[in-house]
RNA sequence: GGAGAGGUGCUGGAGUGGUCGAACAGGGCUGCCUGCUAAGCAGUUGUACCGGGUUGACCGGUACCGGGGGUUCGAAUCCCCCCCUCUCCGCCA
């Protein structure tokens, strides 16, 4: 949600962000709208002041005996009253209204972010790593997966249908040497793990901004006003919710372990093969709660640890700026890393990390109190994969696989897999 | 799931139709006093929104006593619905 301040007072800035987005937010209803709620509050306000100061009044009269102009009074008062009715239901319904708007509305892109609307426009800001040349025709991990025993498409298939997967044997538990792994790294470098519900309310998912827009994306539990959550982002970044924090107690970093659950309305043809484009997938989240000072320094730390991971596992990789029109709607700049994947002979996405600024924090009322005292301020908040488990599972197939088919485990996941250095075919 | 109790400001805790944004106490802040600390004395201390303005000094107004609706000239106070917390019972990993 953005500042009322910015689009009441700098509509032409406004304007151009949205632009910049391709956005088609109803940026002219909001402000139209806004103007006529203000209009009917004033009048609203100024018959509820007549009414108190006439109230009082009455008290005193009926009080004192004078009883026939107390009456009178207090008839004027009731017709009064009627009038305030009819002010109150119009401002409400154009409040409503308002705050629909506000909902509507994307963040900004940061100056820093490039133009364009897709990924053809996102600008590359370094490699890590050299993509690994193989004396043999590199296989996709839909291939390497199952015929190791490892991945088992068909029967996913059989229990839930169409982007599940079920991981057998040594393939369950290099995903959760994934989780594993990845948590130790984050805690080792100062980041606090917490574990959250899976379920979130809608309160929630408004608050990090899926809702009310993205909702076609998200499963709902039937019988309930629970969501199974797309990403840790959500849980984690609402954790503080309604909260003041003292400054002193920021930056704060957190990790977390949750799987993700994503309906993938209006993704029919992609990805449709493997283990890419799931419904349910795990992933590690990292969440940053920063002040407005500090978050873009912040951001570069999340980055630079969601990177450490790949390093960690010897993936080679590379990072991108998304385009303003290609970023998520809460976002104000993002960093894509993209994992070398030889199968498809690309980079594919397996982190996302963005600086969402106080857009997320006007949401869900995330706020803390400056060092030096005074009124309390909307934090920043910052989220980013680190990483997409399933993808991270991918890349490793993909990356380490030999002529045999037999697949290398990287030396970082040996100690999690009693010691285990290779993937051979089993069941 | 069943029964009971309760949700008031930073905290504890009064208030059962008007003079209550809310007694009193604690805490915080300011000043006085003080060699320092403690104690004492005096004052002060919420948030959001709307309007005005020397545009975040200030002035006026409205709203907020778990949430929503209703009764009334007027609701923290009366009525209805919902949510949450606690205690006991049941069930359960």
């Amino acid at each position: 949600m953005l500042a009322r301040e910015l689009w009441r007072g700098d509509a032409a800035r406004v304007r151009q962000a949205l632009a910049r987005r391709a956005s088609d937010a109803p940026l002219e209803e909001l402000i139209e709208t806004d103007t006529r709620w203000r209009r009917v509050q004033a009048e609203l306000e100024e018959a509820k002041a007549e009414r108190n100061r006439g109230s009082k009044e009455v008290g005193k009269l009926l009080g004192a005996g004078r009883r026939e102009e107390g009456e009178a009074l207090r008839a004027q008062m009731a017709a009064l009253g009627e009038r305030i009715k009819g002010l109150e239901g119009e401002a409400s319904a154009l409040s409503a209204r308002v705050a629909e708007l506000e909902l509507a509305i994307p963040n900004l892109p940061h100056e820093s972010v490039p133009d364009g609307v897709d990924e053809r426009s996102s600008r590359l800001e370094r490699r890590w790593g050299e993509p690994p040349t193989f004396p043999f025709e590199a296989r996709p991990h839909w291939d390497i997966g199952p015929e190791l025993g490892i991945v088992d498409f068909e029967r996913a298939s059989t229990l839930a249908g169409a982007r599940f997967a079920v991981l057998w044997g040594s393939g369950a538990a290099l995903e959760r040497a994934l989780v594993a792994y990845m948590l130790d790294l984050h805690r080792r470098a100062g980041y606090r793990e917490v574990y959250v519900p899976f379920l979130v309310k809608g309160a929630c998912l408004v608050g990090t901004g899926q809702l009310p827009k993205f909702g076609e994306d998200l499963f709902k539990v039937e019988g309930t006003e629970l969501y199974l959550v797309p990403t840790a982002e959500v849980p984690v970044t609402n954790l503080h919710r309604g909260e003041v924090l003292e400054e002193a107690t920021l930056p704060r970093r957190y990790c977390a372990y949750t799987p993700c659950f994503r309906a993938e309305a209006g993704s029919y043809g992609r990805d449709v093969r493997g283990l890419i484009r799931q419904h349910q997938f795990d992933k590690v989240e990292l969440v940053h709660l920063a002040t407005p000072e500090t978050s873009y320094a912040e951001l570069e730390v999340l980055v630079a640890q969601a990177e450490s991971v790949l390093q960690g596992l010897s993936l080679p990789y590379r990072v991108v700026t998304l385009a303003a029109g290609d970023m998520g709607f809460a976002a104000a700049k993002t960093y894509d890393v993209e994992v070398w994947l030889p199968g498809q002979g690309c980079y594919r996405e397996i982190s996302s990390c963005s600086n969402c600024e106080e857009f997320q924090a006007r949401r869900a009322d995330l706020r803390y109190r400056p060092a030096g005292g005074g009124k309390p301020r909307y934090l920043h908040t910052l989220n980013g994969s680190g990483l997409a488990v399933g993808r991270t599972l991918v890349a490793i197939l993909e990356n380490y696989q030999r002529a045999d088919g037999s697949v290398d485990v990287p030396e970082a996941l040996r100690p999690y897999l009693g010691g285990l250095e290779r993937l051979l075919p089993e069941g």
